[in-house]
DNA sequence: CCGCTTTAGATGCATTTGCATGTTTATTTA
DNA sequence: TAAATAAACATGCAAATGCATCTAAAGCGG
């Protein structure tokens, strides 16, 4: 019964359901003027992580590729969203820390975002889209 | 029970399963010389299609942008992996058809892919990801 | 049949990505 | 502890992306 097939059916409706969310909630963000959802996600780590994080364990958890993020966060710094200490006790890294500026653009795309994901995972729900990864739990 | 916090609950745990399997699926892919994952769900679903398709389907089926789109369909021409013909009926479209050179490559990389896919959807079950989603469900 | 609007797809151009590599500092090993 | 190796970021460059726009063919109202 949890046979291979149901897994990549299982993957298949997942990727599709995270495809819907992502690609309304990105383009509402950009109609709307904000960034892109890697800077939200981006923000929303900061914000949660008081003494700041350093961009090698960003790099880790979201699995961005290590050049293409020290670009962004060095335009996310640019755009005044965070700044970059150097870190304490290890000259190489930075600590990146979030501003107030930023924790206000995460709480506005938040609104935005957060429409997107409930009523995406909703109708995931309705149409049955859970239906095969449900399965899968037993 | 079911308000928003485990919508977006939900939403953590779908997004960070796809973008691990998504993300060790494509490095593997690249690793073993293989194009990444966007192509292969174009060959795919040409693949399923006898009749071929036009690339207006798949951007909307996959939410890939029109002109990125058009382009990739180019590139994977120029690879042999497709065929261009002017769409029967309407003389400003294409009709898109997979090559054989396509299928046999679609079907290489569904080697790797595939056990991407059966490991990361595995792990995720064992870890209890999909709780939340379940937990939706009844 | 003739403009007017819409649709399918391509393309110019600026931005972003990603691989390879460079630079600096930390860590390990002989 | 000096030399070799590894780790954390940055950067050059070629390729890919995305927005705006273009071209050509349908579709449509008169």
């Amino acid at each position: 019964m949890s046979g291979f097939e149901e897994r990549e059916a299982a993957w298949i409706t997942l990727n599709q359901t995270r495809t819907r969310i992502f690609s309304r909630a990105e383009r509402a963000l950009v109609a709307a003027g904000y960034p892109r959802l890697h800077w939200y996600d981006v923000l929303w780590e900061l914000e949660r992580a008081p003494d700041g994080l350093r961009p090698k364990q960003l790099e880790q958890q979201f699995l961005f590729d290590q050049s293409s993020f020290s670009r962004q966060v060095a335009r996310m710094a640019e755009d005044g969203l965070l700044t970059r200490h150097s870190a304490a006790g290890d000259g190489r890294g930075k600590t990146l820390r979030i501003t107030d500026k930023g924790r206000s653009l995460r709480r506005q795309m938040w609104g935005i975002y957060r429409k997107h994901i409930d009523e995406g995972i909703a109708e995931a729900q309705k149409s049955g889209a859970f239906a095969p990864i449900t399965r899968l739990d037993d």
